[in-house]
Parts: structure tokens; C-alpha cells; sequence
DNA sequence: GCCTTGGATGTTAGCGCTAACATCTGGTTT
DNA sequence: AAACCAGATGTTAGCGCTAACATCCAAGGC
């Protein structure tokens, strides 16, 4: 025993799971073959191939995207950032996300700001963090750091859900134009004293935008345009109390102009409960074309807005984006499309 | 110029932000005390950290999360496994997981399984390799080979929605128990000539095991349980055709059992519209309490679950579970309560 | 005065992978 | 036959951070 123990060397290996280097020296390749045929299989013979995947079956390898994402300063994720999750908007365009981008092989890193800006500027910088390969958020309007951050961000940026020059690449519609349209829908119906209820709206500036679009165009005709407004979240219920608030509050009004269908069905279910006819004693409107709208007595006269479209849209773009091919354009309309119900 | 330019280094910097090394020379201080003071602030001196915080702020670091959890071997990242985002249940959950994880400086990585196991599989195999800190899936049924690793898996794993014993925490009803509880009650109300219809059930079987909690105690009254099954997602149309269908084909029913509230509400939005009178023509149940439910006429006889508090409470076992406090059960029952409407 | 102690800070060596460059192989070209 | 070439594979040096161990220093004990 005359020869020394080499120092102990210290150990930190995670959990021990075996390595791209356990799967090299099982198949005989290097590891950057074994990478290789994990990355870009196609550049591999066939027959090595063939090996290094029985290898990885064998010692059960499982890689480690953490190990590759910081070596290639690139982690497929994606950042995506909302303002909410209590709307079911926002869900449908996160599926609409999520589908795309799972297809070409990205994962969602999903924020909800709470319709706070101060937390979507953390957001995007815990995200910034992961290296995501690009970034989408909710609206064109952000704290002034966020935006500054963003635009100095080499990725691709996606705004979505408003319309307009954002940082960079933008998917959305025209609130104020969706506003307009809808307050020229019932003025032709011959609608004159028309309320707009909305809820949460300093923070939901797009609902402020329709709001906008809404007055301009009752204004044009002279008309004045009550808004009420309610700090909650938007819900049944916040619907049925704007109902009873403006049935109460605001006798011989012949519409209410809703900013979202979940507000509208709540008043129209709790009008035909309180044995109040909608559109003949008074009419509702609301705004996105929520599936319920459709369901229900009468049905809701509405604006659909394309919400798993803009989810769809706006991941191909980002991914074209990313794999470098040409954007024909940064700004996309989606539009919207007035479905008139029995509501109105 | 006799002295020999050294030779060209190769460069690979990703986007060339600044690192900890440019805090620690910034700061005057070395790398591992920036990083304390980023993840243990309270063990480097008030007047070191602010130092280091304001060489932070002045050459606005943004920590690279990837390094850090490569070298520590732990992401804060919380895999998040559900098998839909259509069925608001399940978004529901996912908002109470959030909730909590967000204040404890987690983030959830989201998949969305669409009812197939292999696709859960795959899912979990790429959340292990984000060196995930913890896995919450749906249900306790997996494929063989994704409960085999996930067992072999050194970290917390969370089954939800589903009560029993599983890979390691549960939280969780009883669908069985459910489906029983609702048969009981509608038997109680005198109703024999029963049809349960549900939506997508080979997938969903938690939705199977409420029909067969539901079929056992009818066939203790000595009654039939005839199953309506669509292969569809559950939806508002879906309800709509079910009662269309069970009207048809099923003359003489008395009540529907409805697998969910959507297929519910569809079901009656749908009887008002034909000129069906709910309970007295046909009375119709569903399952989970959804606010609508509660929001339409006749209002929705139902079983309410727990859902935030599912992904609430999942939660704080989870991280309970990470930060090594001790576990005092492995399994919670979060019940389910029968809320009586009209609709029966 | 010298030793002890514990809190604050520093040094070193990876974590597991991939970019960039290097080499090798077996044709094909002239 | 030498030169060339492209496709497959290998070598090396990090990516930016933190675990583990090492050191330093002021306060306290005897």
C-alpha cells in the first residue's frame, strides 16, 4: 500500500442520470455525434444512427434541455404573456398558441399580469432569463423600461390581440373600430339612449378603446354616452348587476352596450329572470362571440373577434420569425365580424 | 511589432448581455457573492448586497436562469400535466396552481395531454429533462413506462382530480362517489327512467367512473343505466344534441344525468329554446358547478368540486414536499357538495 | 496575548451540452 | 496519381452559473 489514494474528488452530479457521454460510450460515437443525431438527425449515416438510438434506449437517457438551451443560448421556449386567465379570450388564444408552437416542437412559458404592468416588466425579464426564442404578449401599451427592454431583446417580439406598430411584430384587431361598429349597428336599429358597461376597464384598455369607438360614433349623431363601469373582473355577475344598476339608475334606456359577452349574457339571463323582455323593453349587446351567446334566449348579438386565429396567426409568424424566413408583413388584421342575435 | 498577436480566440456568447462576472467586477466583489445575493440575499452583508444591487441595476443584469439551474440541477420549474384547455375545469385549476406557485418564485411548464396517454408520456419525459422540481399530472391512470419513471423519479409527483393512492401525493374527490351522490339524489326525487350522457369518455374516465358510481346504485334499485356517449369534446352543441337525441331516441326519459355542467347547460338552453319544461317535462343534472349553471333558468341542479382549491392545495403540498417539510398525509379529499337548483 | 469561533467572502471545478473548428474517409476530377 | 471535395465524425473550449471547499477577519473567551 505504499502508493497514496488520489484526492478525493468532489461530486456534484444532479440526479446521476446518464449523459450523452454514457450513451457515446455505449454506441462507440463521439458525443457531439450522439448530439447530432438528437439535433439534426439528417446529418448522421444511417447506420450510426440506428446505433446511438438503441444506445439511448438502452441506458435510458433522458436529455438535458437545461445543459443544451445554455449552450446554444437558445431554449426553445416561448414566452407568452397574458393579461388574464379568468377570461376565456385569453384561453382560446393560448390554444391557438399552443397547438402551433407544440407542433414545431416549442414549449409555452405561460405569465398573467393581472392587467398590471409593473409585473408584465417582470415577466419578461424572468423570461429574458430563459433564453425563450421569442417573446408574445397582450396589447400594444407597456411600461416604458419593459418596451425599451424588448426592443433592445435581438428575438422576436409578437404584440397581439390590439392592431398597430408595436416593437416588432404585431397580430390583432381594431378595438375602437369594433366599438364604432357595434354603436352604428344599434343606432340603426334605432337605439338612441345607450349605455356602455364595462368591467376592470382601467386596466383592460382595449375594452377603453371600444368604449372610444362607441362614443365617437354616438357622438356623431349627437348622442351622449354613459359609461359604467365596474372595478371587478368581468363575470355573470358583475353582468346581472350592471343590468340592475342601469335598470334602476338609468330608467328609459333602450341598450346596453356590454365590453364583453360574458357581461352581456349575465344581464340578458338576469333580465329574463327579472321578467324583463330583451330586445323589447331593453336591448344588449356584447363584444368577442363566446359560444354561450348562442346558446341562450335570445341569442346575443355580438361582435366575434377571431380569438384561436390570433393565437394560430401570430405563432406561425413568430416561427417564421425565428427560422429566418421573409415576414410580408409585420402587422396583421385579423378583423372582427358584427353577428347580429335577437338581443337587439 | 516583433511580438506575435496571440492566436484569434474563438467567441460563442449568445446575445453578449452582461453575466455575473461583469456584476462581481462592476461591484468589486467575486461572482459566487453576486449569486448569493441574487438567491440568498440574507447571507451577504446589507452594505455588500446593495453594492452588488446597484451594479445589478447599473449595467441591467438579467440573470441567465438556465446556467444557474444547470449548475444547481434544479429549475423552479413545476411540470403541469392536464388533458384539456378546452374544459374550463381544468383552467380552473391550472389558475389555482399558478396562483401559488407564482408566490413562490415557480414557474409551470404546461401540457396539454388532449386525453392520450402517450402524449403524457412525452410530455413528462421532456419536463424531466427542464430538470423540473416537480410534476402535477391529472388523474391517477398512466401508461406503464411514464408511472415507472416518474416512480424512479427522485422529486415530488402530484396526482390531481382523482382520489387514491398513486405515485406519491394525490389530491383529489371521489368520481365515483360523485356520480352515486347525484343518482341518489335524483332517484330521491323520483325519477326511474335515468340516461347518463357524457362526452369523450373513453379518454376521460374520470367522467366513467361517475357513470359507474351513478350505474351501481341504480342497479341497487333494481333499474337500468343506459350510457349516451359522443365521441366529442364536451360542449354547449354537444348538450344541445344529447337532449335532442335522448328526446328522440328515448322517448319516456325522465331525467339526464349529464357527465358535465357544458353538456348540462347546453341540454337546457337548448329544452327552453324546443318548449321543453325543465323539471317537469325532463330534469337534468350535471357535474362540477360552474358559475353559469347557477346563472340560467331553471337553475342547475349539479355537484360542485373544489377546483381552485384542488390546484391550491396541490400546490402547497408540493412545495411543502421541495422545501422538506414534513408531510403529514399523502392523500386529500377535497370532497364535492350536491347543490340542488331547479333543474330537477 | 493567543486561541477559538462563526459569519462573510473567495477559489475552484464542474453541471451536460453544443458551436466552431479539425480531421478523416472514400470517392471523383483532371 | 495528385489534387480535390463533400459528407461523416471527432476535438476542444466554452455557455453562465453554483456546490463544495477554503480562506479571511473581527469579536469573544480564558
Amino acid at each position: 500500500m505504499s502508493n497514496s489514494e488520489p484526492p478525493e474528488r468532489r461530486k456534484r452530479r444532479g440526479a446521476d442520470n446518464p449523459t450523452l457521454a454514457d450513451v457515446a460510450r455505449e454506441s462507440g460515437v463521439s458525443t457531439i455525434t450522439v448530439s447530432r443525431v438528437l439535433n439534426s438527425p439528417d446529418s448522421v449515416r444511417p447506420a450510426t444512427r440506428e446505433r446511438v438510438e438503441a444506445a439511448i434506449e438502452r441506458v435510458g437517457y433522458v436529455r438535458n434541455m437545461l445543459a443544451g438551451s445554455l449552450a446554444s443560448a437558445n431554449s426553445r421556449f416561448i414566452a407568452v404573456i397574458v393579461p388574464s386567465l379568468s377570461n376565456v379570450v385569453f384561453i382560446e388564444v393560448i390554444q391557438g398558441l399552443q397547438t402551433t408552437f407544440e407542433k414545431h416542437g416549442y414549449q409555452i412559458l405561460l405569465g398573467n399580469t393581472e392587467y398590471d404592468m409593473r409585473r408584465e416588466y417582470e415577466l419578461v425579464q424572468t423570461f429574458l432569463g430563459w433564453s425563450s426564442s421569442a417573446l408574445v404578449t397582450t396589447g400594444l401599451r407597456h411600461d416604458a423600461a419593459c418596451t425599451a427592454m424588448l426592443k433592445r431583446w435581438q428575438k422576436p417580439v409578437m404584440e397581439i390581440m390590439e392592431l398597430g406598430q408595436g416593437i416588432d411584430l404585431n397580430v390583432g384587431l381594431s378595438h375602437y373600430a369594433a366599438g364604432r361598429c357595434m354603436a352604428q349597428h344599434l343606432i340603426g336599429q334605432g337605439y338612441r339612449r345607450i349605455v356602455y358597461a364595462g368591467a376592470q376597464m382601467d386596466g383592460n384598455y382595449r375594452a377603453r378603446l371600444r368604449y372610444e369607438g362607441h362614443r365617437d360614433l354616438l357622438q356623431e349623431y349627437g348622442l351622449e354616452a354613459p359609461l359604467e363601469e365596474w372595478p371587478e373582473a368581468s363575470a355573470l355577475d358583475i353582468g346581472a348587476k350592471a343590468f340592475r344598476h342601469v335598470m334602476r339608475q338609468r330608467p328609459g334606456t333602450e341598450a346596453i352596450h356590454c365590453a364583453d359577452d360574458t357581461l352581456a349574457v349575465g344581464a340578458i339571463l338576469h333580465a329574463s329572470r327579472a321578467g324583463v323582455r330583451v330586445p323589447d323593453d331593453i336591448a344588449i349587446a356584447g363584444f368577442t362571440g363566446l359560444p354561450f351567446g348562442q346558446h341562450i334566449t335570445p341569442r346575443l348579438t355580438t361582435i366575434v373577434s377571431p380569438r384561436e386565429a390570433i393565437g394560430r396567426i401570430a405563432a406561425e409568424q413568430v416561427i417564421a420569425r425565428i427560422e429566418g424566413k421573409p415576414i410580408t408583413q409585420v402587422i396583421h388584421d385579423v378583423g372582427f365580424e358584427l353577428c347580429v342575435g335577437e338581443s337587439t
